[in-house]
DNA sequence: CTCCGTTTTAAACATGCGTATAATACAAAC
DNA sequence: GTTTGTATTATACGCATGTTTAAAACGGAG
């Protein structure tokens, strides 16, 4: 069965070439000929291994999207496990971290992000799946972690929203980076990406930060 | 030429449909005869009209894309010009309120963050036109307005990242509405709104709010 | 070698696509 | 009423699409 290392199985290759241009382009505006030349594989192999090509596309969610986000989830879960989560902040910089310079390569975050994105504008079939298995468990994970450092008074609605807020920025800056990039003029180099963590977990602790003491009105 | 009220031309309602349906389905997923058949004219009237279906598409960010886009930034410095910008909190206020409750139809709100967020996730030739006459004027606009307030030391990259959080959550909780109706178990009403908006102000000020003060740990 | 289940292949299918063409309808100008 | 320029129509073209089919290649078991 697993064939992971060296040669990938025909269905292997396929599932990989499609998550990157179903990434990329959209479900749409790929066709199948597109990925089975990209894996080099005969046209009818998509039919043969999945039956079709939207069935392709959602087993590209439920094993290489989910397994990236296992990977993310774990690393998080890791940092937790060691010491690592006694105070807002930590918890905060460990998610940000996991999303923007964790396990995955660059190449990886950016597929991913941008799948999900997509499903998230337009759900189809495969947000059922991303969205029961990962995004509330995962989201739970978080409310249970930070609900220690938080005020009381705070309600279930209001913790969701803060988290909300902090994986708005966490998907922003992973799928706006064309934008990103050309006002603040800078490449997506690891030097950057520490800067938009900081960024991150500055901004989800404080916000614009305490307003100038001075009166600036007439 | 204006012929805006009433009943629209041939060309209007071309445009108008293929807006709902590009933003709804995106570029790829939507057909000619689709447009077409919406604004119940033929089938070569986007040819006569516009060219090809990619100019009709780049027409409606020129157009109707840019026409919302003015709105919103028009909504939002009338409320300076009314004094009502002297403080970091009415900027912000007035950043989400013109974003999520301004003079735009619910429909239109979410029709304008879907094709900006698609032309994010993958430009095409509209987001040049996008990103050179709305995204960077008017995140200069808010810049300058928030400068006054801010604490000195702050750099340029600075404020401008902190502007993107602010964008990043306002255009989330449009365009994830799927998600965050599902995981709040609220739909978008206008109350639910005046709560996001509520929530987008206090979280950009203060992010996640000050530390319980109890030690948390072990 | 032979058999047999699995996988891959080449070829064809019907359908839908974007675009082009040429004929027609329309309405104002003369 | 005829002309003229614009707008709309029906229709067709060439091509790309997703899917199907049946034959071929493969690889271990008997």
């Amino acid at each position: 069965m697993e064939r992971n290392e060296e040669t990938p199985s025909t269905r292997e290759r396929l599932l990989r070439e499609a998550e990157i241009l179903f990434a990329r382009k959209g479900y749409h505006a790929v066709s199948v000929r597109e990925i089975t030349d990209a894996a080099g594989c005969n046209l009818a192999s998509v039919n043969y291994h999945f039956g079709n090509k939207e069935s392709l596309y959602i087993e590209v969610f439920r094993s290489l999207w989910m397994e990236r986000a296992a990977v993310i989830r774990k690393r998080f879960e890791e940092k937790a496990g060691s010491g690592g989560m006694e105070s807002m902040e930590s918890v905060v910089r460990g998610l940000a971290e996991a999303f923007l310079e964790g396990p995955l390569t660059d190449e990886e975050r950016l597929l991913h992000a941008q799948l999900v994105i997509r499903e998230m504008i337009q759900p189809t079939k495969a947000f059922q799946v991303v969205f029961t298995m990962a995004m509330k468990p995962f989201l739970e994970n978080i409310a249970t972690r930070l609900r220690p450092f938080l005020a009381p008074g705070m309600s279930d609605e209001e913790l969701i929203l803060n988290i909300f807020s902090v994986f708005s920025m966490v998907l922003y800056f992973n799928f706006a980076r064309t934008a990103v990039s050309r006002l603040t003029d800078k490449p997506y180099d690891p030097d950057f990406i520490r800067t938009l963590i900081s960024h991150i977990v500055r901004f989800s602790l404080h916000g614009l930060g305490p307003e100038k003491p001075g009166d600036p009105g007439p």
